[in-house]
Formats: C-alpha cells, sequence, structure tokens
DNA sequence: CTCCTTTTTGAACGATTGCTCAATTACAGC
DNA sequence: GCTGTAATTGAGCAATCGTTCAAAAAGGAG
C-alpha cells in the first residue's frame, strides 16, 4: 500500500533508555536525541508525540527490563533468599566493570529525584513504578516465608522496603566510582542484613 | 568610599540551597534565581561568578550546613552507637513533615546522579563531598570502636559505607511519600544493622 | 510507468536558555 | 550640597530549547 516505516519503534525506544538513563531527562536535548535515535525530528514525533511521551515510554521499558533481568536472574536458584543476596552482590560487582552501562545509578531513581519538583506526571510515574516493584519483592519475600526460608514473624512488605532502600543506596554508591573491592563489600554487607531473618541460622 | 553591597552573601547562598536543592541544577533556570535570591542578573553574576559557580558554592554550603547538623545532633549522645542510630530515625520522621524541607531526598545526591554523564566538574565536587562523609563517618566508628561501643573486629571503613548507603537509600525513599509509618519503620529496620555490631549484645 | 499513501526530511518557529554591559542608582568623604 | 566610587539594574545578546509542517522521498497497487 505504502512506504514501511524505516525504524524499529523497539530498537529507537531502546536506544533512548540508553541516553535517557545515562544524561537524565533535562541533561537529554532534542537535537542529542536525534543523533542517539538516527532520527529526524519530524520522525520522533510523530512516532512518540513529544519529549516527554518517549521518556516515559523509556522508562516503562527500562523498568520491564529490569523486571524480567531479576526474574531471569532468580530461576537459577532454589532458594529465593539466596538469589536475591547474589543479585544484590551482582549489582555491587557490575560497579566495578567500567562503561558496561549507561549508569550504574538506577534510572527509576535517578528520574525521581530528578523531577519530583520539576515534573510531576514524570515523578507520578517513577513513583508507581517503584511501587510496583516493592509490591514484587514482597510477594518473592512472601513466598519464601512459605517455603520456610524466612522466619514467619517476618513484615514482607516492611523487609521489601528496607531491600528496596539497600537496591537505591548500592546503585548510588555505584556512581561514586569506589574501588572494586569497597563495592562488593558492601554487596556483601547487604546481602548479609537478609541474614537476620533467615530460618535456623 | 562607596555604596554598600544591598545584598547579604550567606543569605543570598541559603536562599540558592533552597532552589538548587527542589529543582536540581537543570532544572533551575537563570529566571528561577533571579526571583529566589531576588537579585538581578548583573549582582548574581558580579557575586558568584556563573550558575555553576553559584550553584557549586550551594553545594557546599549545603554539605557544610548538613555536617554541622550531625555534629550537633550527636553532641545530645553520650554513645556515638545511639547517636548515629537516632539520626536515621531521625531523617525517617523528618520524610512524615509535609514540605519541612525543600527536598527529603540530600541534595548531594541528587547533584551526583544528575551530573555524573552531564557536568563532571559537579559530579568530580559530588563525589568529593560524598568522601569526605564517608570519611568522617569511618572517624566516628572508629571513636565509637575505641570506646568499647563496637566490636573489636569491625571494619569501620567498611561499616561507614554501608551506613552512608542507608543514607543515600532512606533519603531518596523519603522521595516517594511513603505514609509515615512505612518511612518510620525504615529507619528502624536501617538502625537495626547497626545493633549487629555492637559489643554485649 | 503512474498513481496513491505513508514515512522521512530539515528549515524554521517562538520561547527560553545562560549571560553581558552601558546606564542608573546609592552611598561615603569632602 | 557636590564628587567619586562601587553596587544595581534590566534591556538585550547569541545560542539553544522543544516543536511544527510543507515538501521530498519511498515503496506497493494498478
Amino acid at each position: 500500500m505504502a512506504r514501511h516505516a524505516r525504524y524499529d519503534r523497539k530498537t529507537a525506544l531502546g536506544k533512548a533508555v540508553g541516553l535517557f538513563w545515562e544524561k537524565g531527562y533535562h541533561g537529554s536535548s532534542m537535537k542529542q536525541i536525534e543523533q542517539a535515535l538516527d532520527m529526524r525530528p519530524g520522525s520522533i514525533y510523530a512516532t512518540f508525540g513529544s519529549k516527554d511521551g518517549l521518556f516515559s515510554e523509556a522508562l516503562a521499558a527500562y523498568a520491564e527490563e529490569g523486571g524480567r533481568e531479576l526474574s531471569a536472574h532468580l530461576e537459577g536458584y532454589d532458594s529465593i533468599v539466596d538469589g536475591l543476596q547474589d543479585y544484590l552482590r551482582g549489582i555491587a560487582c557490575r560497579c566495578g566493570d567500567e562503561n558496561a552501562v549507561p549508569s550504574r545509578a538506577c534510572m527509576i531513581v535517578k528520574t525521581l529525584l530528578e523531577s519530583s519538583n520539576t515534573h510531576s506526571a514524570l515523578a507520578a510515574q517513577a513513583n508507581s513504578i517503584l511501587a510496583a516493584i516493592e509490591q514484587s519483592i514482597a510477594e518473592l519475600l512472601e513466598k519464601a516465608r512459605a517455603r520456610g526460608e524466612l522466619v514467619q514473624s517476618v513484615d514482607c512488605g516492611r523487609l521489601a522496603r528496607l531491600l528496596q532502600a539497600q537496591i537505591m543506596g548500592l546503585r548510588s554508591m555505584g556512581e561514586r566510582n569506589l574501588d572494586p573491592q569497597a563495592m562488593q563489600d558492601l554487596g556483601n554487607d547487604m546481602a548479609a542484613i537478609l541474614e537476620g531473618f533467615r530460618t535456623h541460622h
């Protein structure tokens, strides 16, 4: 019938995630976006509507990918708690690899801190994503408790928030360029926090 | 000899801290700065040189104020560890007070995350401030260990980083607008981490 | 090849960005 | 008063911001 789109929406979104994760919302200009996506303004606006729209989709894509990674990681473990501990250690490790990833800090947290008093729609989106992550961690912990990995008395919602705060702190510390050993120690220390809630230690 | 300055440098800086803390570097325009400081561009540039210069001074002032607050807080305690635990709980509490403060998240962390791939000079400044804070927490912990509050085997530098990461995570969580009880629980849970390093528990 | 539809292009828009500087204003010393 | 110096002002700079849209380009259907 007509011309087919030269750009793959998902591919373009992936590139947008890379730029926005690295530079943030205000730090990424349309000129940089055009370059990163190799698209001209008209195509970008036809596809994503606006810079806000593109950022919002990029943030959602980032969050989904993050969720998929956590799930995939945990599949390799019989024990959920072991899996979560190694997840923390893995984050700490990845902050030794130089430029493995656009930014060591979490894009969701970066967005929350950048937009909380500047761009309420973005802040609300970041907030609801974080709430969903908290919720899914809580469910994971409940499953672990049901399996007998965690003591019955543990408040899973509360522990989920403690865990989420660990991830936020750990990944923010990653932005500090500490030496790899210090980051690994930090990951281990955070993993050790979970130890206190385990059964039969 | 001549006219005296109508603006007090420190007062103006305080107002700049408020704006930058709230909106961040990229999120604060010169127009907003002029309004916040009640100064016209010429005066601002005569006094602070540039937006960068003003932000840099504001960040330094924020950090100094934060250090003073921690010291003042700890003066009220015989036990350093008790003081640090209540410091964490205090942060968690303050995140219940609505608009008590421009932003619940730490301005230094906000700056680090915003500028790490955008503005290397700012990122370097944030990094060195965080290193200094880590150092002073480590010294505090060493004093506590020398006093017998902490077990001899504790690695104070390492524990200082764990503690700093707690503060980062806690204050970032504060930006999420959780209900006050959840934040208090989080503060208590973080304070409890220190319990594991205490003597004679 | 000639339509016809859809995608892509990029010049250009008005608004805003950080910043400058000649003109004005306000004070201290005489 | 007047004079000299320093602080303040605000119009306005060039550059960049996010965005638009008429024109050009690219394929499938006939």
